[in-house]
RNA sequence: GCGGAGGUUGCCGAGCCUGGCCAAAGGCGGCAGACUCAAGAUCUGCUCCCACAGGGGUUCGCCGGUUCAAAUCCGGCCCUCCGCACCA
């Protein structure tokens, strides 16, 4: 019977749909396992397929282990992408159209849907459909008659009550807050907007605009170093640049005019009019500490579009100030301001060999590194703040000279953004933006206790996680576009798509109720009873009451939540919030139990993208491959928290053992009769394997499961094959060719079903329990592996064996040697040599010198052993075997307990 | 910078927690053989060096240490990768 993945996989599927089998009610000993749901705005390729497939082989490991598991999944639209692709296609943008005709003729539908596409809910459902198809497919065992989305009524509902509750809590709070903007398009815009943005990141710098007073105005030159504003000695100013007066809370302030455009948006200011900066150079400014006249000079490096387009000049601390001043010819001498540190200005030119401003990448690399030496190292030497390290005094300045009304801040990119469009990317301030106060330390030390309480794989988890929640800090939660809940309070706001996804899994418990519930009754107080148990349900109507009191029937049941597993860029944001919000909202007893993080997967070395073009759909594996081998490949490939790397020679490998595997089993049962005794071994390995697997499994170690249960099992019954033959590893399969499909059911749950089925199984495979060790053929199997070693040590001397050999002696070693070599493992070293014969002594000290003498096999009869097998052994090595005890010849003196001398001729 | 992971024999990648059965699993690649008219596929064996009757030597980023014994434990150093937020 060929492996024809297709139609076993469809005939299960069929079956397990019909009997709904993954759908639990609310008995025995219950296990709520989740995974985050997917982004449904597009189609998944094979990394997203990894992350959910541990989840189901964890899933039905469990099961069979005799939990009642809950695997339930729904759908995440909130946020821009869908919106923003949406937008796209509606305005025919050929790059996004050509994406999306591309996923609609991987599903095999017609491209002309893409006008749908021009609605977002339409991207949504589509997505989400072909999801839920892809995932049955891979044979996950989700119950998908709890499944939801982001955007639907039911879902803002919930969210909007969880935001209540945070709200009156204390812990939603508002407040300014600065964001990567473009003004073109009027929004704020996220990495994903800007054109090189994954690549390139692009962060906010935090300038602070120093204020010089000239005449009856100031000059707002921008600085990120504070500390140095003691020692200025001049202003750079561009003379070819455009600059404008700005008023600023009363003051007049002289900034680049890009500069006043940006400060539009983070400031109230008005713009006074334009000054020549011509009228500016050669003049005087006055510096705000101690008042000093500053000349200002003309220079061109000065970029106007970064920060305010005036800097201030400190030689003795900055390269480029120094090396500008010296290439102008100006006279002026640096005011050192710093001590501590062993290389100046002039040493660091020297060491990285610059010689003029023109060498940029010199000078950015020489900064950087002059700067690191003086923030860690340096003592600032001059004024106020003398005495004190840099590093821990520079935010203090920043603050004073804001308070003393010296200096404000000016927030500016990193680096020159555009969005995908072409559009200037600019940081604005958000007013009155809403945030979750991740910082309240409270808050913290309840994620921190729980922390401390949970199970964390890998282990290294717990740091990381305690790492994260040590700096979170205010959480913008809410946006002016994209879809999802609006914020309860502000009706302007969306809840951004990170903290719409935070207690979600609580919802899946009691989705199903929810959805017969008369809708316009659902209210904050419906929750509050099925979540806490809290309030009558007054002025409901008598359904509603019921099925609340259903739900939070469900919902105790099956909350907490006992395991929760994902990727690992996912533990500083989602799986913290998570945390958070499972703390506040609900009480201890509903707390997270458990959670994992695993890898990513690569494709052919290299991580997905589109732009390589190694971007592998779940689809076509699926149609290629079939679910199982999928399976098989990731679980055995690499431990869950590793990176995975799919090559696709590498799966054509497997695909082959694993049709080898089906074809084992397929044939074993067309095989009349019983199996030879002295084949039994194979038994025992069997259990000896899965013995170690399920240990393995029960601690998520699913690789090496996987790798015992079907790379070694494979190589065991091949062992068997070569020295038994077909017939007789055929009726020897038989007898635990069954045990081993179940044990394999959790990876390959398609398969194992078939077999099962084949064997004689009654039910499902997937619902039977797990197969348990039995020890019964242990001694056959310690006798095997006798053999084994027997073998070892005659491949050990074929190899050097100048000719064919007829005939092979077996010495096995006396019994003195045996009886001497017990009585010293009983009595240790010192005794033994007490009571010890000469010749025993000189036979233990020769042979425990050899680093195999722990390894002996002492309880095997092995002249028995040796003699069930001599006919085996005798054909599979072809030549005649000869079995005696050691005599006086030199070559069988060698022979030890449990390890024959071996004489070929 | 902060935090995390890691550097193993031609390559990928186990082992390291719980030192000795470790010249170190498995796969790829390479070599030889079987099969074949031939190629491919498949199967078998070999694949650090030297011995050529089961022996010896040198290896697990680098340098030291602990130990009878270190890829494994400890200290220091060098290098690589990943995450660091308003983005799903």
């Amino acid at each position: 019977m060929p492996y024809d993945f297709g139609r076993i996989e469809s005939k299960w599927l069929q079956r397990w749909e019909a009997d709904k089998i993954f759908q639990p009610t609310e008995t025995g000993k219950k296990y709520l396992l989740t995974v985050p749901y997917p982004y449904a705005n597009g189609a998944l390729h094979i990394g997203h397929g990894r992350t959910y497939t541990i989840g189901d082989i964890m899933a039905r490991y469990l099961r069979m282990k005799g939990y009642n598991v809950l695997y339930p999944m729904g759908f995440h639209i909130s946020g821009t992408p869908i919106l923003g692709f949406a937008k796209k296609i509606e305005k025919g943008d050929k790059a996004t159209i050509d994406l999306y005709k591309s996923y609609l003729e991987l599903y095999g539908d017609n491209p002309d849907l893409i006008k749908e596409f021009s609605k977002p809910e339409n991207i949504a459902n589509y997505f989400a459909n072909k999801i839920i198809s892809d995932f049955s497919n891979m044979g996950f065992s989700i119950d998908w008659s709890r499944v939801f989305n982001t955007g639907e009524p039911i879902y803002n509902k919930f969210i909007e009550w969880q935001f209540r509750k945070l709200h009156s809590m204390g812990l939603i709070k508002q407040g300014d807050y600065p964001i990567l903007y473009s003004i073109a398009e009027g929004n704020p815009v996220g990495e994903d907007d800007i054109a090189d943005g994954d690549v390139d990141k692009v962060s906010i710098l935090e300038f602070v605009t120093v204020l010089f007073q000239f005449e009856d105005k100031y000059l707002g030159a921008s600085t990120l170093r504070p500390e140095t504003l003691e020692g200025v000695t001049n202003l750079f100013i561009n003379p070819n640049g455009m600059y404008t007066i700005i008023e600023l809370d009363g003051r007049k302030i002289v900034v680049s005019k890009e500069a006043a455009e940006k400060l539009q948006y983070q400031r109230q200011i008005e713009i006074v009019g334009n000054i020549d900066p011509k009228e500016l150079i050669g003049k005087i400014a006055k510096e705000p500490l101690h008042g000093r006249s500053i000349p200002i000079i003309g220079a061109e490096f000065v970029d106007t579009d970064n920060a305010t387009g005036i800097v201030y000049s400190v030689p003795a601390h900055s390269l480029q100030d120094y090396l500008a001043l010296r290439e102008s010819g100006d006279n002026i001498e640096p005011i050192q301001i710093i001590e501590g540190v062993n290389e100046s200005v002039e040493d660091v030119i020297e060491k990285f060999k610059i010689s003029s401003i023109g060498e940029t990448e010199k000078i950015e690399e020489a900064t950087k590194y002059l700067y690191e030496m003086e923030f860690y190292h340096g003592i600032i030497s001059k004024g106020k703040y003398s005495g004190k390290f840099i590093r821990e005094v520079k935010d203090e300045i920043k603050n004073d000279y804001i308070k003393d009304k010296i200096a404000f801040i000016f927030y500016e990119t990193s680096r020159k953004a555009v969005t995908r469009e072409g559009d200037k990317v600019i940081v604005a301030i958000i007013n009155n933006q809403w945030f979750i106060d991740y910082s309240n330390e409270q808050w913290k030390n309840k994620v921190r206790n729980l922390l401390n309480e949970m199970q964390l794989k890998p282990d290294s988890l717990r740091n990381q996680f305690m790492q994260v929640v040590d700096w979170i800090r205010e959480r913008p939660c809410a946006r002016k576009r994209g879809l999802g809940t609006r914020l309860p309070m502000d009706r302007n706001w969306v809840i951004e798509s990170l903290s719409d996804s935070t207690i979600y899994p609580a919802l899946y418990t009691i989705i199903r109720e929810l959805r017969e519930m008369d809708f316009n009754e659902i209210d904050d107080a419906i929750f509050d009873f099925i979540f806490f148990g809290k309030g009558e349900l007054k002025g409901k109507s008598n359904d509603t009451i019921e099925l609340a009191k259903r739900a939070r029937k469900e919902f105790e049941f099956w909350y907490p939540v006992d395991w929760r597993h994902t990727g690992y860029p996912h533990i500083s944001n989602h799986l913290t919030f998570y945390l958070f919000n499972h703390v506040a909202i609900f009480p201890e007893e509903d707390w997270p139990k458990g959670v994992s993080t695993g890898g990513i997967v690569l494709s052919e070395g290299q991580k997905m993208a589109k732009s390589k073009g190694n971007v592998v759909p779940l689809l076509t594996v699926k149609r290629k491959y079939g679910a199982d081998l999928f399976r098989l490949y990731f679980a055995t490939n690499a431990d869950v928290w590793y990176d995975v790397d799919w090559r696709s020679s590498e799966v054509n490998m497997m695909q082959k053992k694993l049709e080898k595997f089906y074809e084992y089993l397929t044939n074993a049962i067309k095989y009349e009769g019983e199996p030879e005794e002295r084949d039994l071994w194979i038994v025992g390995k069997f259990n000896e394997r899965l013995k170690h697997a399920d240990e393995a499994f029960g601690d998520m170690r699913i690789r090496e499961a996987a790798v015992e249960l079907f790379y070694n099992m494979m190589n065991d019954v091949q062992e068997l094959e070569s020295i038994a033959g077909k017939d007789r590893t055929m009726r020897a399969i038989k007898k635990f060719g069954r045990d081993w499909a179940l044990s394999l059911s959790p990876i390959i749950p398609f398969i194992s079903e078939e077999i099962n089925e084949l064997y004689g199984g009654s039910g499902y495979a997937s619902l039977s329990s797990y197969p348990s060790y039995n020890e019964s053929h242990k001694q056959i199997l310690e006798e095997w592996e006798y053999v084994e070693g027997l073998l070892e040590d005659f491949k050990n001397i074929i190899k050097i064996y100048p000719n064919k050999p007829g005939k092979m002696r077996i010495y096995v070693a006396e019994d003195w040697k045996r009886e001497a070599f017990k009585k010293f493992n009983e009595l240790g070293m010192k005794e033994f040599m007490k009571s010890a014969t000469p010749e025993q002594r000189e036979f233990i000290l020769t042979i425990t010198k050899r680093k195999d003498a722990k390894n002996l096999r002492l309880n095997v009869n092995e002249i028995m052993v040796l003699e069930r097998y001599k006919e085996d052994l005798e054909n599979y090595l072809k030549l005649k075997i000869e079995i005696l005890k050691t005599g006086e010849d030199d070559k069988s003196k060698k022979s030890l307990p449990g390890k024959p001398a071996i004489l070929l001729e």
